[in-house]
DNA sequence: AAACTATGTTGGCGCCGTCAACTTAGAGGA
DNA sequence: TCCTCTAAGTTGACGGCGCCAACATAGTTT
């Protein structure tokens, strides 16, 4: 595992994907700049030849998070069948999103919570983390959208619906990982995960 | 501020107070025993003499946060003037608690994240964390409760309906406080808020 | 009064992020 | 071709952290 030459060729992107995989393993606090150097084979410095420092490492394992997180609803997505029905159409495909976030959430607890966690002091926190959200974020948009264009959500109540949908499924998530419903049993999560999807839609579409 | 015998006498509670003082300001990243220790001006070993380490001073933390969050909650609700008709009356109680939650979040963000930040290893991570959870828990079951007894909610959409409440009320908090919403000015951020509230009465009221 | 125990203190370990100063390899112009 | 310049890595050090072992002190018990 030793680099044939002094300089390493793609260093920025060895330690992303090292860090990347401490995060997958054990969340943002298992993001430690020196282990990542370590497994790169680079002493810990010369990290600071391409981040400004460890926060700024943690953003760049975030984007790759998020850009995890919007593949997996991505799949989720396409692996939904057709409908007849637009309006039941419509429910499917938001209940997929709903479901791939929180499989995703639960397949990869490390990667999901660095992906949301706070930017610490030191990170950039500009527009650009924000825009990083935009693939999990318009996919919702999209999808909500359909919801006005079948008739199941009256215009007026349009503002913010994607913002009641987020909140619920990432709330949920958020319980199902760290929250009281830590050590739930797999049968009576995958429960709550319908009703709370339920919940959502019946939010959405209730008159 | 200096002590005028040799022990403390609660130094127990001395330094669950300093840590939550640093956990309001900071979160929970900022509660460092040694930081603690120093504001009460005894040496950072004496912890020991009180708490396993480190998870457990976070711990005690923990339990003071969700107590502060359940005395919000309870204000909250008292606040919440009386109603003849029984069904507005439930809403309006449930919409309280949530409005208190999330009132709360936006006001001591520190200590909210700290409430409910995942057991660190080291931390107990027994039933004892979860029973703290237990006031603002309960209240919101007494409160969906009351909408089964008005006949606002069916029996059989009963399970999990509290968790679907609190999915959505907490996600909203998290997505307002380290989320993409976090930099959101306050007029909308109420007109979010009173959006989610909506959604989630319509969802446990839906057909 | 003596011994015991709970509660502090000091000193030190290994980890972390970060900085300053030095070294090396490779690219580009004389 | 050689020489220089600079981007990319290195070493060594600093202060801060959680934690441990060993020691000191002050109440309590007998």
């Amino acid at each position: 595992m030793k680099r044939p030459s002094y300089h390493h060729g793609d260093l920025a992107n060895a330690l992303t994907t090292a860090a990347t995989q401490l995060a997958r393993e054990g969340g943002p606090d298992a993001i430690v700049l020196r282990e990542a150097a370590r497994q790169v084979g680079v002493s810990a410095t010369a990290a600071y030849r391409h981040f400004a420092g460890h926060g700024d490492l943690m953003s760049a394992v975030q984007k790759r998070a998020m850009d995890e997180l919007a593949g997996a609803m991505r799949s989720a997505l396409a692996a939904t069948g057709a409908e007849s029905d637009p309006r039941a159409e419509a429910m499917r495909r938001l209940r997929a999103l709903g479901l791939g976030y929180l499989r995703f959430a639960l397949a990869e607890p490390g990667l999901f919570r660095t992906a949301f966690c706070r930017p610490t002091p030191g990170m950039p926190d500009k527009p650009a983390q924000d825009m990083s959200v935009v693939g999990p974020y318009q996919m919702l948009v999209d999808s909500i959208d359909r919801f006005v264009d079948v008739g199941l959500l009256a215009l007026e109540r349009r503002p913010w619906a994607e913002t009641f949908a987020w909140s619920s499924v990432h709330g949920l998530a958020i319980l199902l990982l760290d929250g009281p419903l830590r050590h739930c049993p797999p049968p009576d999560r995958d429960q709550i995960i319908d009703r709370v999807l339920d919940g959502v839609v019946a939010g959405l579409t209730a008159a």
